[in-house]
This record gives C-alpha cells, sequence and structure tokens, in this order.
DNA sequence: TTCCGTGCAAATCTTTTGCACGGTC
DNA sequence: GACCGTGCAAAAGATTTGCACGGAA
C-alpha cells in the first residue's frame, strides 16, 4: 500500500488518494489535478483559474473551486502553500523527495524560483529533531533581487 | 556611521533611521516602536492594536496606522514579514545576528514559537552565493504539531 | 506656517460560503 | 435515487486608501 507504482505520476497518485479518503471525481478537480501535475513551481489560485481556461485540454473552473479543490488537497498532503509575501497565496503539489524544492522570490519584479540544496534539507533534518514540535512540513523562501532586477 | 552605540537598541535605531530618512515623528509610531521591540517574536496587527491598547504606557493607534507603520519600517528593513500559513501576516523587528530566528508553527492551535540554528544559517549562507538572486533575507517556517496538540 | 502623521470610514481585494444544478456512484 | 462536486453570486475578512484634523518642524 506504501509502494506503489514506481511510475505513477503525481496526479495519478493524488486520484488514487481522493479516492481512498472517499471523494467522488469530477471535472474541475481532474483538469486542475493535470495542471498542477506539470508544473515545476507554485502557481496562484488565479493563474491556475487562467491556465486552465487557456489550455484547449483543459476546461473552464470557477475561481471557488480552485480554491475548494486546493483546500482538500492541502489537507491530504498532496499540495503545499507556499507564502512569498506578494498578495496571493501559491500553492505546488508536494513532490518527492527528488523534486522537493523551496522558493527564491524578487522582492522587486515578483519573479518566482524554485531551488534546491542537500545541504539545507540535511540541516532542517538534524534540528527538525531537536525542537519543540513534531515537524511535519517546512518552507524556505529567500528574499532578494533578481540578475534582471539587481544589475 | 555604522558602527552606532553598541548599547542603542532597536528602538533607537528604529527612530534614528526613519530621522534619517526624513521622517517627523508621531505618537503612534513611538508607541508602536517601543512595543516592537519589546516582543520576542512575531504579531499580527490586531495583536499589536490590542497590546497597545492595553497597556498603560502605550496608547490607542487605529489599525489604519499600524499598518502604514508597519509597512513604512519594512520598506526600511527595520521590521521584516513572517507568514505562518495563518489567516493574518506577522512583523517582527529585524534583529541584530544575536538575536536572529525563524518559526515554529503549530497547524493545529496556531501557536507560533521562535527557533533558532546554526548549523541552518549556516546552510542558508552558504547556499545563498550559488543562487540566481542576490539575498538579502531568509525566512523558514517549520510546520507541525506542537506538544500539547502532538499528544 | 507648512507638511506629515494619524484616526475614521469607505474601498479594495483575496478567499470563503450559501445555494441550486448536474454528474458520479 | 442519493449525495457530492461545481458554478455563480454574495459574504467575509484582512489590508489599503481618501480625507480632514492636529501635532512636529
Amino acid at each position: 500500500m506504501s509502494s506503489e507504482t514506481p511510475t505513477q505520476s503525481w496526479s495519478e497518485r493524488a486520484e488514487a488518494t481522493l479516492a481512498a479518503a472517499g471523494h467522488k471525481r469530477g471535472g474541475a478537480r481532474r483538469a486542475l489535478l493535470e495542471l498542477l501535475g506539470q508544473q515545476s513551481c507554485a502557481l496562484t489560485a488565479l493563474e491556475i483559474e487562467d491556465a486552465l481556461s487557456a489550455r484547449a485540454t483543459g476546461r473552464r473552473v470557477s475561481r471557488a473551486s480552485v480554491y475548494r479543490i486546493l483546500d482538500q488537497l492541502e489537507r491530504l498532503g498532496l499540495v503545499q502553500r507556499v507564502e512569498t509575501g506578494q498578495a496571493m497565496v501559491r500553492y505546488e503539489r508536494v513532490a518527492e523527495r527528488e523534486h522537493h524544492h523551496h522558493h527564491l522570490v524578487c522582492d522587486e519584479c515578483g519573479l518566482v524560483m524554485p531551488f534546491s540544496d542537500a545541504g539545507l534539507e540535511r540541516a532542517i533534518d538534524r534540528l527538525s529533531k531537536n525542537v519543540p514540535l513534531a515537524v511535519s512540513e517546512h518552507e524556505i523562501v529567500l528574499h532578494g533581487a533578481c540578475r534582471d532586477c539587481a544589475a
């Protein structure tokens, strides 16, 4: 049960988790899962709504549904919020270890980029054991100026 | 100019920075600076408003002013936003290295606690040099269950 | 005296909720 | 057929802004 087919995609795993949690299927959610599964970094609810409207394979999904579905996915640990200090919260799929990453945010132009660092993860794992909290997730955001803005 | 009196408090430094930036003084801001200077961890705008109303040495400050002042302090690098995944953003003073810390958030009861870890800071410093961003700040939040909630 | 800082109230904007319809089981 | 998922519109809640007054320089 814990070791699924290794080639299973995130959206497939998500569908399975949702079914196991007793949820019926729905077109809006299927479209959203497909979109999120292809993203390499975090999107806002509005960006998700727009992206779904724009793609031929997608489908128009109301913003309310976007929020409801994201909330549901977050509770199941399939999606994670990313707070970048911008007006809107971002969301991205919770990745397998190999794709685990954090975020760089340009405070001038709003650009958000992913990055990953093994040493950082080691430091987090180590200190997580010595802290008065049963740590389940961690979020790291580096702020600064991107190359274009710093130039 | 860069090396001030070593015993200068944060609120004193803040006043000096504000004056240098050409700002007049004001009662609301003075009260807010005094409060923030005493805090060991991040507060929401609402908590700040309430705390100021409650203290005899404080003074009633409108919420609009709280937000305006925090925004101003943030631009001057005196205050930092802390996003905890809760409804409201938190704010705390930007501390000297010795008080620099990050946050633990209990996703069940909302408790927010500070923590610090030298290894973590080293990892951040190291990777900051190898990233396509001129890093100015970093924010780290660990989510999980606090001792009371995990019990 | 001039202009900034502040309070109050209204506006804005993101996110949530109520309700009714249509699809899934 | 029963219930859940979804769209739409209204609501809620945090933060911002417009305006007028009072204090700082």
